[in-house]
DNA sequence: AAGTGAACCTGAAGGC
DNA sequence: TGCCTTCAGGTTCACT
């Protein structure tokens, strides 16, 4: 599921259920995901208590009260979901696991959080991922400042940090293709498939032009440049208002859906009208890098 | 430097 | 019904 509005979701779902609260203990139900557990992560977790639940990119972070942090990415397939302590079935909520009737847990729950909190009922935090693509990691107070996961990590599309005149000399120069641009991790962190696509369709800029071209000879943006940046933070602020996309099963901490895919303009819309007023392009997708890329040939320059 | 393809892993969907 | 292929929101690495 996992975007940056994605993992925004998520961290706001959390939040209220980690932050102030203690970690009563932390099953580990398999070796590791994308990367091995560290080690001894569930016995340093135990007892912990949980100081803040913040985002970076697609990163989800725990600051413990001891100073160190658990680095969360939910990989392609991570989701988290919030069961009541007090019943034994984490089941509960995803009924008919046939392969294992009586055990407690559905299939790909990897970890399960136990929380407790003064005042109010025990919970527990379930982490399932089919693919393990995430990954869990408990970093050192004196390591995450210059951890290699996060310090090569650009700009956050949200704020107001993300313009024109701060992607120019980001921009200037480079020769890939836009959609690659944007996928790269160090000039915008957070953004993925599909909301590249979203925004480069409200930018009307071809997936395909190459980056440089929106920077002009003094160095300076191109009006282009502002709006693809306007559109960025347009496109992910939007869809973190609606609670991210849902696409397949994903769903959010409580089990809801998201609902910004009703409002995809191109991803997963192939051979569709263009929404562009005016436009009567039809949707195509392409292969750009190993990922498909859905775009209207018609109004993408 | 830039681009591609493969790898990691499972499951859903579509064609026959 | 089953078997096969293709595809999927991410990231990293090896190779041309």
């Amino acid at each position: 599921m996992p975007e940056l509005p994605e993992v925004e979701t998520v961290r706001r779902g959390l939040a209220p259920v980690l932050e102030g609260s203690m970690l009563a203990g932390v099953e580990l139900r398999r070796e590791g995901l994308r990367f091995p557990f560290t080690p001894g992560m569930a016995g340093r977790l135990a007892g912990r208590r949980v100081t803040s639940l913040s985002r970076r990119a697609k990163y989800l972070l725990a600051t413990l009260d001891d100073g160190s942090t658990l680095l969360m990415h939910l990989g392609m397939s991570g989701s988290f979901r919030v069961a009541s302590g007090k019943d034994r079935s984490a089941t509960d909520e995803r009924p008919g696991d046939f392969h294992h009737p009586r055990s407690e847990f559905a299939r790909h729950d990897h970890v399960v959080f136990h929380v407790i909190r003064e005042g109010q009922e025990d919970s527990r935090i379930i982490y399932n991922d089919p693919r393990r693509f995430g990954f869990m990691l408990l970093v050192p107070a004196d390591e995450l400042g210059d951890h290699p996961l996060l310090c090569g990590l650009g700009m956050e599309p949200t704020g107001n940090k993300l313009s024109g005149k701060a992607l120019a000399p980001l921009f200037c120069g480079r020769k890939a293709p836009l959609k690659a641009t944007l996928l790269d991790q160090r000039i915008i962190a957070g953004l993925g498939n599909i909301y590249v696509c979203e925004a480069l369709h409200g930018a009307g800029l071809s997936p395909k032009r190459r980056t440089g071209t929106l920077v002009r000879g003094d160095g300076r943006p191109t009006a282009r440049l502002d709006l693809l940046a306007s559109e960025i933070r347009t496109v992910i602020a939007r869809a973190i208002e609606a609670g991210g996309s849902s696409l397949r099963d994903h769903r959010l901490t409580d089990g809801s859906l998201g609902y910004f895919q009703h409002s995809f303009s191109v991803y997963d819309r192939e051979g569709k009208a263009c929404k562009r007023a005016g436009c009567s392009g039809l949707i195509r997708r392409i292969v750009q890098s190993g990922r498909s890329t859905f775009h209207c040939p018609a109004c993408q320059r």
